[in-house]
DNA sequence: GTTAGCACTCAGACAGCATGAGTGCTAACT
DNA sequence: AGTTAGCACTCATGCTGTCTGAGTGCTAAC
């Protein structure tokens, strides 16, 4: 069941319309922004068959329309003119990325917020871990007297660290004999790798800082798992109850339960990083508080199986075309700093 | 001017009245919570003068009473029980921190959605830094052929670090030398120490890794700098929506609006670590924004001369007692955590 | 100083009514 | 067969007036 060009012509412009004002979309007013030839009458038949077709749908008999999730779904797909983001846009996002170029884990904390001011809407950004977390180097370093810090190189770009304090008292070198050991023993293995045999083994091996293995070799599996599971933050709650079809406390309430929830969000599916901007809209969500509402996201990479997404909530009336530009514009530019390593090496 | 006993008993009736039901209290409810022998029309009388002290308020004519701002502050101050935690209350605050304890820098930056849950009121966290943060250690680390991490001990407890790629090969030797040179130099200084000179100075001593110390030196100081910046962290957000008050959207909007941002949070008075909770009742604010919600907040220390704070954002219709007692439990743990070393060398 | 009784006030709920935006249908037109 | 003008119909919204009940303030008696 094909439909005529003008149909989806006049489809597209509800859903703009819509999008616009977030009221339903009149035929008259229709009139004005197709520049066809046409009469309001003409247009409400139309009107009348994308409604039969399921991708339309009148609130009361007497409003105008407003997309179906069919509807917004073949507006997305098929009908939707790709956003080019203009070059200011552009060099927003630059310069959100460019100032924390540093600490990725860091980065990661504030990406819910930065997505949420670039976008206005609720967003969310998680990093997801297709592979184990594994351990490149263990290091522990003296702070004072007895004061030491492990540090953790996990996966090729995530850093940990630990406080230990202790009675012992080490030398220098005593510290880096045992931070060679750790790393020899260690580098290469993942959390389920670390066992007690390995643990005594590791402790006949350190000398005077035996005592000191069982703290980091916890702490080493603590970081692991900490990475392994998703970090997930949350940015621009605020921006929920701008919308108007969030007006409804309940409904907001909801769904700001919903998506401050870390377990139910990390049950959304995840985009390919490199690929595209994924668009879930209202009830193709299995979730039911999200079945009014509508999910844009896009993953990026960091390199060495380690991956991330970013995420925007909002009402399913969302400006999709505009808001998936963003997202890709985002996600890529992340996964080419990261990558690329973010060595300011060039800078010398 | 001084209130009779029986002003002050009927006062805070009505408070704990108030806060439990979110409703105007009414004379009639108010002879059953007090149990005295007194009809409705002497408290009424009561009331009326109680109204015209200042300390109730009376949304229209034939509604029951609501306190005042200055009634919930003479109810702060004097009147209201101290809420004394159960076992079970503290056994919650106690595992979740006890969960958190390695690093300091992610469990603050889950501080927010901790108290959060803790409260059911939106909360934040900061991390306020009285002094210059003093740097305590730099160490360079290989992670493989042509990747480094450095690793920077600030004050006390906080330990950043940054991954540095480049295609400068060094041999541990040379690292660890480099490491030395670094740490001898930097250990105590502040980010303004650092200078132009000085660069040169550890260049001048560096030998194959002087291509490096601009990265770390530069590094250094945006470390130094974003830790003096003081950190924020929000939680819980949804819960504003819970509460009555603020089921006008507006309002609630203002709110949300007003609490995710940093700066304006960073003008709240900031608490003594270690002193009492601190509670801002409605217009004693000076922020227009939070006019009409109260803020209890609690410092925390980490010694050092480090120190941050924890606070709740809620209607001028909270539950004072608890939510201080919650605080107040909260923070004093979380200071004795801190500041006793996390270490866990006890286990051993 | 306390209390019973009563008149008064006022928010909130409900119904009735007018308004106007927008449609669906029909009949005429191309 | 597709398009259009015209008109009747629908229904959300806003306004008005009325009723109800909760709660007070006042007065007069205890």
């Amino acid at each position: 069941m094909d439909i005529s060009e003008r149909k989806k012509k006049i489809l597209r412009a509800i859903v703009d319309g819509y999008i616009l004002n977030a009221e339903p979309v009149a035929s008259k007013a229709l009139i004005e922004a197709l520049d066809m030839d046409i009469s309001s009458a003409t247009v409400r038949n139309e009107m009348a068959e994308l409604e039969a077709l399921g991708y339309l749908e009148q609130p009361h008999t007497s409003a105008g329309r407003v997309p179906s999730h069919l509807g917004y779904r073949l507006y997305v797909d098929e009908l939707m003119k790709r956003h080019r983001l203009s070059k200011s846009e552009m060099a927003v996002i630059d310069s959100m990325l460019d100032k924390r170029l540093g600490e990725i884990d860091r980065t990661l904390s504030d990406l819910g917020t930065l997505v949420s001011r670039l976008t206005n809407y609720t967003a969310y950004a998680m990093a997801a871990h297709s592979e184990r977390a594994v351990i490149r180097r263990v290091e522990l370093l003296i702070v004072e007297s007895n004061t030491y810090v492990a540090v953790l190189v996990l996966g090729i770009s995530t850093v940990r660290n630990k406080l230990i304090k202790s009675s012992l008292r080490l030398l220098e070198d005593e510290i880096h004999t045992f931070s060679c050991v750790l790393t020899t023993n260690l580098a290469g293995l993942t959390k389920d790798d670390i066992s007690d045999e390995l643990l005594l083994r590791i402790e006949a091996q350190s000398g005077p800082a035996a005592p000191l293995c069982r703290i980091v070799l916890d702490f080493a599996v603590e970081a692991a798992e900490d990475l392994e599971e998703r970090d997930f933050h949350l940015g621009g709650t605020a921006y929920i109850l701008e919308q108007p079809e969030y007006h409804d406390i309940l409904k907001a309430r909801r769904l700001l339960e919903y998506v401050s929830d870390k377990r139910e969000m990390s049950r959304l599916p995840i985009p390919r990083p490199g690929g595209k901007v994924k668009i879930i809209i209202g009830p193709e969500n299995i979730a039911e508080t999200l079945k009014d509402s509508s999910v844009i996201m896009a993953g990026y990479s960091l390199g060495d199986g380690m991956q991330g997404l970013i995420g925007i909530v909002g009402p399913t009336r969302m400006n999709y075309s505009r808001m998936a530009a963003k997202l890709n514009y985002f996600s890529e530019k992340l996964s080419k700093l990261m990558q690329q390593g973010f060595s300011e090496e060039d800078d010398i």
